[in-house]
DNA sequence: AATCCCTTGTTCTAGACAGCATGTC
DNA sequence: CTAGAACAAGGGATT
């Protein structure tokens, strides 16, 4: 397809004109379709449209129509990729291009072989190789987005072993990257063309605040005016009173929520804006009932003009403090990085208030490239003349650091692969699909891998490799490169091996079947991790309760995933969610985020069972139980569409407690749960039964 | 004896991907 | 290598 057809298609967007960077590509070669690509720009630059473009080349022929090829878009959070699903079905849906979005928990079709456009992240990709998808062949493109990920050390290997996986076939590869430390390296692995450039949309200036004055690296100074002695609050005013608004990055979640409450900007808000505000506010407490701690604080923050942006917060909550500070109503966000990637949610001044993070080994200076990211936050297209990014310096050695990270390039990216976790995934999973089939396939791949083009020496690696083999034919996952039926279906279930062996290990010295052993089983496992803490108070009162179970170890990492257990086993007891968060100090979105994993695990813990033999009833009772957080005897009603735990509790307790009861009294259920919603339920399970009657 | 102030000790720390089933005239 | 806030506990002085 010609560029200028392409040129064509963006205009019917409304893109009259392209970016430096775009143009570039598109001199070198991008609509090559067997030439490799890797785009090393900032953020917001319009990396995504290079993706675009080479997509729309494969998926759409000369006259606009489908070529009939598929297209994959590879993206690092679900929430980005609904994001990009929305978008691109809005955009190109006209073509008649069919768009799917491919994600853990949500699956457009589950025939994807229709569709010519599939938004997915890696682990998902993946997931679906594993289940043997017979669409690859027609992949003529990939689009990596944030592909420097590869060196993310939980989530690295995988992205890595799958592009290694993809670079075997005639797929042309777009990787879109954020500036790194060695995009060479990157580029000469994938057989890609380089692309680096840092123009930039909106001018970003950079600077440091130290002593009541910001510091440009351009040579410019700026001093704020110190209303208190809060250098956040001062930062944050100066930009608002300008009619601007602010992210700051944090390092912990406490630390946003706290910068987020000193920072009361009601001066600066029109009697408009705090209406609005109100009504922002109320929608944050009607997300739980009733609202919890942190619902409040994140309410009267809100009130003021500010928000806190983290892993604690559900969805909802999320979404609500996103769309709000996109319309300009919250003047503020105090975030952990849970805004440092993906989302497009620019601001006119963004504050890095640490330079620091505590780690598994300590604390550590935050990566460049990181806040580099955060800071190029700044400046909103056709809204700000320009963006500021700025490091709050709080002594002499921060002063130094900030310079370096604002004037040095970034870290080189690092492959992985040596995490033993992901290896042990990736190489069952290769010897599932029988990618490798022997010694040789496997020295093969390895080979092919971005490790070993970093390293050359491989003999570091197969060393670790080497163990990795010796356990997957120990546990029986494989037998000389055979898969096993265990092997292969531990593979599905994209869990670690080491877990399955957890998992088999755990149902085969089961002493007797209470709800909270298999809850403590699956708490056990490293994608559990990091499990609650256990304070010293607590300790006897875990071991105590242990013993009566049968549990022989005491370790505090046991002690730790038991009390995990008790929280998940509070969960299904339906303890009002308030009452379990206090009891266990946590916040709402990392209690949802448990229960998420704790459901996948169940689902993995009850196949194992089948597989060896065992029990798989009471797995699967608490598979059910955990996804909605109930008691068993609402079970059948939970089974029944729009009928969750609230609604299923209150029909119970009126008597209502099958499907029968509620077919047979349909007004006594309406009396109880509206109308409208037993219609609908009454609609769905009408067609059920007429299935069900084909079948007698 | 109750209260207050200051020092010392202790605790705690970011984020977020993955599974589904169901046989068959 | 590259921490620092928040809170609890304890000691001693003051009222």
């Amino acid at each position: 397809m010609p560029t200028n057809k392409i040129l064509e298609i963006l205009k019917d967007f409304g893109i009259e004109e392209l970016r430096p960077p775009q143009k570039k590509a598109l001199e070198k070669g991008l609509l090559d379709k067997n030439k490799n690509f890797l785009i090393s720009i900032p953020t917001a630059s319009g990396k995504t449209l290079i993706g675009e473009m080479a997509l729309i080349n494969h998926l759409l022929d000369e006259n606009k129509n489908p070529t009939n090829k598929k297209g994959i878009f590879i993206v690092p959070l679900k929430a980005l990729a609904s994001e990009k699903y929305e978008e691109f079905k809005n955009k190109y849906e006209r073509y008649g291009l069919r768009v799917a979005l491919s994600i853990g928990d949500y699956d457009e079709d589950e025939d994807l072989s229709r569709y010519h456009l599939i938004i997915t992240t890696a682990e998902k990709l993946d997931s679906l190789w594993r289940h043997k998808i017979d669409w690859i062949d027609d992949v003529s493109v990939v689009v990596v987005d944030e592909i420097h990920l590869i060196n993310d050390e939980s989530r690295g290997g995988t992205l890595e072993i799958l592009l290694t996986k993809l670079k075997k076939f005639n797929i042309q590869i777009i990787g879109l990257s954020a500036t790194i430390g060695n995009p060479e390296e990157l580029a000469n692995w994938l057989n890609a063309e380089l692309i680096v450039d840092d123009w930039r949309p909106v001018e970003l200036k950079k600077g440091i605040y130290k002593n009541g004055i910001i510091e440009f690296i351009n040579g410019e100074n700026r001093e704020i005016k110190a209303i208190n002695n809060n250098d956040i609050y001062n930062l944050v005013v100066d930009c608002v009173k300008d009619g601007g608004c602010c992210i700051v990055f944090c390092n912990t979640k406490r630390g946003a929520v706290n910068e987020a409450k000193k920072l009361n900007l009601k001066k600066f808000l029109t009697n408009e804006e705090k209406r609005k505000l109100k009504e922002v506010a109320e929608e944050i407490l009607s997300i739980l009932e009733p609202p919890t701690e942190m619902c409040k604080t994140l309410a009267e923050c809100i009130l003021n003009g500010s928000a806190f942006h983290h892993a604690g917060l559900t969805y909802q909550h999320r979404k609500i403090v996103e769309d709000a500070f996109r319309n300009k109503l919250i003047k503020v966000i105090c975030c952990t990085p849970t805004l440092s990637v993906g989302l497009n949610l620019p601001c006119r001044r963004a504050i890095v208030k640490d330079l620091t993070r505590y780690t598994n080994r300590g604390m550590r200076y935050i990566p460049i490239m990181e806040i580099q990211q955060c800071i190029g936050r700044a400046g909103r297209l056709g809204l700000d003349p320009y963006g500021e990014g700025i490091i709050v310096a709080k002594n002499d050695r921060d002063y130094l650091r900030s310079y370096q990270v604002l004037t040095q390039k970034p870290e080189p990216i690092y492959s992985k692969l040596s995490n033993q976790a992901v290896l042990r995934t990736q190489l069952l999973g290769l010897i599932a699909t029988i990618e490798i089939r022997d010694e040789y396939d496997l020295e093969w791949f390895i080979r092919n891998t971005f490790y070993a083009y970093q390293y050359g020496n491989l003999r570091e690696v197969a060393k670790n490799i080497n163990e990795v083999i010796r356990f997957l034919e120990e546990k029986e996952f494989m037998i000389d490169f055979i898969p096993t039926e265990l092997g292969k279906r531990v593979a599905e279930l994209y869990i670690d091996p080491l877990s399955a062996k957890y998992m088999i290990d755990g149902l085969n010295e089961m002493e007797n079947e209470d709800d909270i052993y298999y809850l403590y089983l699956i708490s056990k496992t490293l994608e559990m991790m990091p499990n609650l803490r256990v304070y010293k108070s607590e300790e006897l009162n875990l071991i105590d309760e242990m013993e009566n179970l049968g549990i022989k170890s005491f370790e505090i990492e046991d002690l730790e995933a038991f009390k995990t257990a008790k929280m998940l086993y509070d969960w299904i007891s339906e303890v009002p969610e308030d009452e379990i968060l206090k009891k266990y100090k946590i916040e709402p979105g990392i209690l949802r985020y448990k229960v998420e994993n704790a459901v996948w695990l169940m689902h993995a813990l009850k196949e194992m069972a089948k597989i060896i033999g065992k029990n798989s009833e009471i797995p699967e009772k608490l598979e059910i139980r955990l996804e909605y957080g109930a008691k068993e005897d609402i079970i059948e009603l939970l089974n029944v569409k729009y009928i969750g735990r609230v609604r299923a509790r209150k029909l119970y307790n009126a008597g209502i407690r099958n499907v029968e009861d509620i077919i047979n009294n349909p007004s006594k259920v309406a009396s109880i749960i509206g109308e409208k919603i037993t219609k609908k339920i009454l609609e769905d399970l009408g067609i059920k039964f007429g299935q069900q009657k084909l079948i007698f």
